[in-house]
DNA sequence: CTGAAAGCGCTTACAG
DNA sequence: CTGAAAGCGCTTACAG
């Protein structure tokens, strides 16, 4: 290995070693059919020999246009997000796209940051799942470079962008109703945050299952925590201490009622059977969990998917109506 | 919104619009000390104003520099690989680079392709976990150009790149050695191909752990599988059909743990109880798994953050001697 | 297909 | 700090 810095093989010296133009070899990288067969394989022989590799940031910068989105998210590790990216990314490859990942922990700050950088290095897309207080400016910021924008997961208001979510309103219906035919009447919301739409969402859900069927919701019932396994864990005391507990709950997401089973062994209570419990997001974990956990499927991975192609779509055409993709919440019984 | 693409405000415009030369507004763009309070000042409020933003590829371009990475992982939604990613981009967003992800599902040609596009894009370094097949050429091509290349958690053998792993014998020794402490004799290993390095890393482990003890292995308990949470499913099978079943199951990841213990209770084996099993990983799911599964911690996420740190230092200076850094695996003991 | 020229948006190097 | 020139590696546009 030589101690100085090699430098790239560029197009003018592949065109040399074959023998033709710098415009012909550049028409042979990017598979023109104009090239006949014979200079082509000249070319490709050369490129080869040479150990060429095509500057795609080259091109780019000259062509103006890009080959890389940028997708945001909250949390690798957090599963419902890290299945999301799977399908966006699924998506995005098969169009040759590349993919920046960011992730924002749902810091505003950090989400700055990000768009900063992924516009700094010309994305030609990004699919954002925005933090809960993500400011009118940020994202009009893309917009007025037209950079092509996709919201997902969580919706701005009022705001004119292609956005892709669940109606997450229905879900906490559907799985607030579930236990209610079950024969419970005192049901705990368990997890998340009172500020954030997501929860908004939800909760209305939760009183609307209420009042079809005649209940009425205890508030003293609704425990607000942060979105975290640990949320689950510290929030459920408030429900095992409560003076007339509930039978059931019915969690924020998933990740609250892994937590809130841990709380409730602990307290030496058996989820499942003195305490019945519904999760949101069906993330891949609820089937190894036990007891089995029923829940709401939030179809992260087609949202990804669906939010890939939304963003394809509106590279290829900046000018069309805006869509928004809602899909519908399902319920997975595993009793 | 314009019909007509916007452009992107230049460097050039910004000057122009603070009445200073192109070098000058440079040198603001990269904070450079050299220019007074007042003109830096000037020149940031045109920037603010005209919505000026920076072209990173632009300027990567002409100062042959990179402010970008690659990650190559097996599989974002194994949380094995998702909690190695978050090491590797918490610790080089510290670092200002920015991430491109891709991922192999363990096929030698998607490996190809996103190495391919990569280099394309013209990333500053690679963190690469080789697929259980990769050649020599595929990481020598990247050596050729130069371009710093750390692999992690597969090692390449007889190559000279830094590396970042386990030691995974050592860890499938803890294991099995902790299970035959147990008073177990007849003990199982489930799941993962014989074909690829990690899986010849735990196998030794178990062998030795056998022998220190005056054991012997009995073949027949060594079953593979697809290393995914259904092969444990399927391999399990093997087990409980065997006419000398084992007591207990040393499976080759955490995700075969938990697919073995779902085939167990279908069976009506309750695990933990009449068939005792150790993973291995320590994934997060470990935690809310029923019953808690006792598992030998493989550090991935830490796995990730070395890798990251390795890939900077060479990025700094590529010349230096190349580093293993083999990390030890602990037992987490969950009973 | 070739060849020569210009340009994408920036940095570099240098004389002033 | 300025100004003019050259160049990173490619594409574009055009006359031949």
């Amino acid at each position: 290995m030589s101690t100085k810095k090699r430098h790239r093989v560029t197009l003018m010296q592949v065109a040399e070693h074959a023998g033709v133009s710098r415009a012909t070899a550049s028409l042979v990288a990017r598979k023109s059919p104009k090239i006949s067969k014979d200079t082509r394989e000249k070319v490709l022989a050369s490129m080869s020999e040479l150990g060429y590799v095509y500057d795609r940031v080259a091109a780019n910068l000259r062509s103006q246009t890009s080959t890389t989105i940028g997708i945001i998210i909250t949390d690798v590790a957090n599963t419902f997000y890290s299945e999301l990216l799977l399908g966006v990314h699924e998506e995005l490859e098969r169009h040759g796209y590349t993919v920046f990942l960011g992730t924002t922990f749902d810091s505003v700050d950090n989400q700055e940051r990000l768009i900063s950088t992924m516009l700094e290095h010309r994305v030609g897309g990004i699919i954002l799942c925005p933090v809960s207080s993500t400011s009118t400016e940020t994202v009009n910021r893309i917009k007025t470079l037209d950079i092509p924008l996709v919201l997902a997961v969580r919706e701005l208001p009022n705001l004119d962008f292609d956005y892709v979510g669940l109606d997450y309103t229905q879900g906490a219906q559907m799985g607030v109703e579930y236990l209610i035919k079950k024969g419970h009447k005192r049901i705990a919301f368990l997890g998340g945050r009172p500020q954030s739409s997501t929860w908004h969402q939800r909760i209305k859900g939760f009183y609307q299952a209420h009042e079809i069927a005649g209940l009425t919701v205890d508030p003293s019932l609704i425990i607000d925590s942060p979105p975290t396994r640990e949320g689950g864990t510290e929030g459920v005391k408030n429900i095992i201490q409560h003076p007339n507990p509930p039978t059931a709950i019915f969690c924020f997401s998933d990740l609250i009622a892994f937590g809130a089973i841990i709380g409730l062994r602990k307290a030496g209570i058996t989820p499942g059977e003195e305490m019945d419990i519904v999760g949101f997001d069906n993330v891949p974990e609820t089937e190894i969990s036990y007891p089995p956990l029923t829940t709401i499927s939030s179809f992260s991975k087609q949202t990804g998917m669906q939010a890939a192609k939304l963003l394809h779509e509106r590279i290829k055409d900046n000018q069309k109506e805006t869509q928004k993709i809602i899909l519908k919440p399902e319920i997975v019984i595993r009793d």
